[in-house]
DNA sequence: CGATTTGTTCTACAAAGTGATGTATATGAC
DNA sequence: GTCATATACATCACTTTGTAGAACAAATCG
């Protein structure tokens, strides 16, 4: 029996999915480019590495350095990889999100009167 | 142009789901009871009132007290609900997971290897 | 070499999440 | 009436998450 009651906080779940959607290009920058061209939300340099660093200490995920680049600013960068654990923690996030927005198709809007 | 920017906490957007769903039904007890059922987790009482005066700190939901039912314990309760800058960050929050959770089907699996 | 580009780390503070405890107010039993 | 029980809300202290800014590191280019 699984103990995951680890519930996600939405920067944590943001980056997470992204390091899921990546894969092995999931690095720092990656990341938080990826997530800017995808909500058009910018996080700043901080938040990101902050988050990825909680992530690691929750053992969602687990990092590496690689090895540098031959191209212009191509120093070492820090490769994060999905954890079985943080597997299980974004399909407790994903049934939760399914949970709550069922059946809100477009009612998202407030009551009048 | 709106200047919505507003991110909402995990634990925010759950309860102002919840009060978009619950409509004239939607107060403190009912919420927590509601999200409960929906997706399993127990919110401490606190949590949730808590979160709902931020809610309306932020001014996206509204309350007042309604009167008391002629029933056991049916004391007054604090009725919320939606404004329209509430509606506008739920459909920020969607479009938000709409584009995070795109693609990612059964996908969410840690990679072999 | 110094300028530029890409990338990570550190630090301090703000915002959100939580549980415990206390308070209020209704009915029902007696 | 008053005591027990049920429903409901408010406040507090503390932890966890979110955030920005600046410093630091390592690569290529001229």
């Amino acid at each position: 029996m699984y103990m995951t009651d680890l519930t996600l906080g939405t920067l944590e779940l943001t980056v997470l999915l992204t390091v899921s959607r990546l894969a092995t290009d999931a690095y720092g920058f990656a990341i938080r480019r990826d997530i800017a061209e995808r909500t058009g939300r910018e996080h700043s340099v901080g938040a990101l590495y902050t988050t990825l660093q909680r992530l690691q200490d929750k053992g969602l995920v687990t990092s590496h350095a690689t090895a540098p680049l031959p191209v212009r600013g191509g120093r070492s960068r820090r490769q994060y990889k999905l954890t079985a654990t943080g597997a299980r923690s974004l399909l407790d996030a994903q049934r939760h999100a399914e949970s709550m927005w069922a059946g809100m198709g477009k009612r998202v809007r407030p009551r009048l009167g």
